[in-house]
DNA sequence: TACTTTCTTTAGAATCATTATAAACTATAA
DNA sequence: TTATAGTTTATAATGATTCTAAAGAAAGTA
């Protein structure tokens, strides 16, 4: 299981104790090819649907909050009854169907430099995030 | 009373019966020199305390939701855990200052212009969004 | 290995924003 | 006026998220 001594590792790195239920959910989130978009609720079905596990509601927040903290994982910026979760952590943007209420990635380099000309004094910049909203033509 | 004439006008256009209500409401979000940003308690605070009106909360939820439909107000895509709506209903961008937790306006001539070099077949864009994240320097 | 400490998980309760309900009320038009 | 359709309201319901406090598990130390 070289996956898991990996995830092991990662969770290690980060001073967060590699328990059975962090590296079940590393396993949905990480072991994967393509990255993707959830919500927490998402997640928890994925693990007692598909999976057929048993991990508290509870321990999903703390779960997906640590991660998001320790920066494997990145919070979506719209408005939306529901927190969205993206599992890819590079700069990038997004696309919003509102015909499907689905996310879709817009990545960096297919959007033409952004510059703000606009400066607040005493803050600066952390993130810049598009959000691009689609309909059905 | 030439304001209430110009809301009880513009409620009466859109559809809506210019009731007590909604003109309180109409007073409060425009009747001001500068757009602002406020959120549904917000309003109600506002309301409340310094008009010592009562206009109950599912009034406010319903009459703000109506202006939106109506394009008087707009919503801003931000994750919190309260809905921000907008008084400035032209197109522009935001700054959220994560120190304060305040939005603050950047015009859309304050941006160069926003190029999407990625098209998804089938669907039209309508709208581009930024949020700028701004933190104490 | 046994022990201790600290971190983690958990079920369930609590909170908070928002929406639904259904009855009372009101603007409008005939 | 009167009828109708639209509104307001208090309150209940919902749903996402956080809190709580007790039980369980990992890590460090002897």
């Amino acid at each position: 299981m070289n996956i898991n001594i990996d995830f092991v590792n990662k969770l290690r790195t980060s001073g967060l104790r590699p328990t059975k239920q962090r590296l079940k959910i590393c396993e949905v989130l990480f072991n994967t090819e393509k990255t993707f978009h959830f919500t927490v609720n998402d997640l928890s079905k994925i693990i007692s649907e598909k999976l057929n596990q048993k991990i508290s509601l509870a321990t999903i927040y703390n779960t997906v909050h640590a991660f998001k903290k320790k920066g494997y994982l990145k919070e979506i910026s719209m408005n939306s009854d529901k927190t969205y979760f993206d599992t890819n952590t590079t700069h990038h943007h997004h696309f919003f169907d509102s015909s499907t209420m689905k996310l879709i990635d817009l990545s960096d380099d297919q959007v033409e430099k952004i510059k703000i000309n606009k400066a607040l004094p005493g803050k600066k910049i952390s993130s810049v995030e598009i959000l691009v909203k689609v309909e059905n033509e």
